[in-house]
DNA sequence: CCAAAATATCGAATCGTTTCTACGTCGCTT
DNA sequence: AAGCGACGTAGAAACGATTCGATATTTTGG
């Protein structure tokens, strides 16, 4: 910067008005200085800025996994419309350790990110004194339990009601679901929305029809196994995550059980493959762009509103959209 | 700091010799100062530690798509020995955008980033100048023609190589390939691999058979529609990217013909559900995460060599894996 | 055409660290 | 018992920007 306030004869203030367009600056004096900035091909150093400023214009992205293929596709929503408000995208991967998501958290404090979006990990502790003046933070999908503001996720509740009432038209009464792990705010919100509906709908809810517990592959054949040794299995399985969904299948094409004709399966997390599956498979698609564009428009507005004002934080929750293809159809007499 | 320093009655140099180890202090004070720092839960500013010492521990990572399943698991690998070495992931993301990528390269450079990992994206301009003393880079997956070190990748030649062989093997003569886009050295090499061992075997080369271009699932579609309507159509597909696979799979089922028994397919990148379409999909395999951790960890080298010495560049291949499955069979008499 | 008002520019202090130099203190040696 | 290293510690100057009060320049009005 001096080099370049030395090269247009004027003071760095003058070149920092230019850059920053704070104060006006005589168009003659504000070409010699661009000028210069060009012909040194100079590039401001945001740290220096940052530091007396106080304010980075980064934020820090927390996901639980990003080769689960959710949270690229929410991180995409973010980057964008980060980008397009000038802040960059610190990126942490806690791979479902809340220890390490709490060492990411205070990375991010030490490196005075201007605010986080975190999609918590499993068993994270409370919050609550972890942020408590440090930054904003937007929770995003993953909400923890009594966290009711401040926080964007698909409406998990009408997705289970939805994807139910599917099945239920269909002519399902023997519906089975896989709900995942109720520690997280998606599947305990869509085995919420299956209750409501079972209940509207007068149909019972047998015990051993609902399987919760981890979220692999193997958790979802595990629990496919135990619903087909039934005295009476279901005749629909819905499961509350992707990675159950393959397990299911899995074990159904082991056993050579056709569907739908024999059984009907559904998803939650509409993936580009899910359609070219054989055959296509039902799911509750998510909008995740959507997901990241709102909680980062979210975050950006609480940190760029007066610290004074109290925070008017929000809650927002993304409809999802069930696609109906060729894994369900009416049960078989 | 200053607050540290006064609860624990030293001067802010000691709280600095504490904090970095650099210099003895006496266990007495040491021991004064680390209390000070947990009362006041005092975490230091990376951003003025980055400003003094012209070192950020941040690296760049620019991928042109990270909604493509191949990029979240070389991040994660990034991510994961990046971490480990004290370093954090700002992370951008192109958009297969040549002018959004040197945004991003901008930004990372005014962020004083140590370093950048970068997948270009398919019509980058030459770099050379772009880079010239502003931060090591190193390119994954991606790299640009007469770039000869600084590069890891998966070795595409020999993936390209034993896709073929095998196809060969089976008794494939008639062999097509999606030959993707060859302005990117993935899709190139894979080609180069198939035309060697083609030659190797004395088989024909038809140039019908040989389609490049967009990569996307309709891209794929369409190419397939023309393999098709050959007088001799291929008895074998081998799809050099992801979707342009998906787009070959549509085509044929909506034509209800069957693979393997009436065509044998085959794809790059091998995804976890690949194994659960029907039938399941023969790949090749890369070696995602170690992609990005040999990439990672090369430019963490280049970063923390001594500037003045000639910079020891590395050119690394990671070697991928044809995983047989039902989607390749022996041709149909 | 000059004083006053308005506008533009400059210099210096500052953000929170690190690091260099200078100084103080302690324990040995003789 | 005094002097000399060795070892610790403190103070102050930087890093590269922003920003504020003070000063210089231009414009305006009478």
């Amino acid at each position: 910067m001096r080099d370049v306030a030395r090269l247009a004869g004027v003071s760095t203030s003058t070149v920092s008005a230019v850059l920053n367009g704070t104060v006006p600056v005589r168009p003659e004096r504000k070409k010699r200085v661009l000028d210069a900035i060009t012909a040194l091909d100079y590039l401001p150093d945001t740290i220096a800025r940052g530091l007396k400023t106080g304010k980075t214009n980064a934020i820090g992205v927390v996901v639980p996994d990003i080769t689960n293929a959710f949270y690229p596709e929410v991180i995409r929503g973010v980057e964008v419309t980060a980008q397009k408000a000038g802040y960059s995208v610190l990126l942490c991967d806690s791979n479902e350790d809340p220890h390490r998501e709490e060492e990411h958290l205070n990375t991010l404090f030490s490196r005075r990110v201007d605010g986080v979006l975190l999609a918590c990990c499993a068993d994270s502790t409370a919050y609550g004194n972890t942020f408590r003046g440090r930054f904003p933070v937007v929770f995003v999908d993953r909400v923890p339990p009594m966290m009711l503001e401040g926080t964007v996720a698909s409406d998990n509740v009408q997705a289970g009601s939805v994807a139910t009432r599917h099945l239920i038209d269909l002519g399902h009464r023997q519906i089975a679901m896989l709900a995942g792990h109720l520690g997280l705010s998606p599947h305990r919100d869509r085995l919420e929305g299956f209750r409501k509906v079972m209940q509207e709908k007068h149909l019972p809810i047998l015990d051993e029809y609902l399987i919760s517990g981890d979220v692999q592959i193997e958790d979802g054949l595990e629990a496919c196994r135990q619903l087909l040794e039934l005295k009476q299995p279901p005749t629909a399985i819905m499961a509350s995550n992707n990675k159950l969904l393959l397990g299911v299948l899995e074990l159904l094409a082991q056993r050579t059980i056709r569907v739908p004709q024999q059984i009907s399966v559904l998803g939650f997390d509409d993936y580009l493959w899910n359609r070219y599956f054989n055959p296509s498979l039902t799911a509750v698609a998510q909008n995740t762009f959507e997901i990241g564009k709102s909680g980062c428009e979210l975050l950006l507005e609480l940190i760029e509103q007066d610290q004074e004002e109290e925070p008017v934080l929000r809650s927002v929750r993304i409809p999802t959209e069930l696609r109906i293809r060729n894994s369900t159809a009416a049960p078989s007499a």
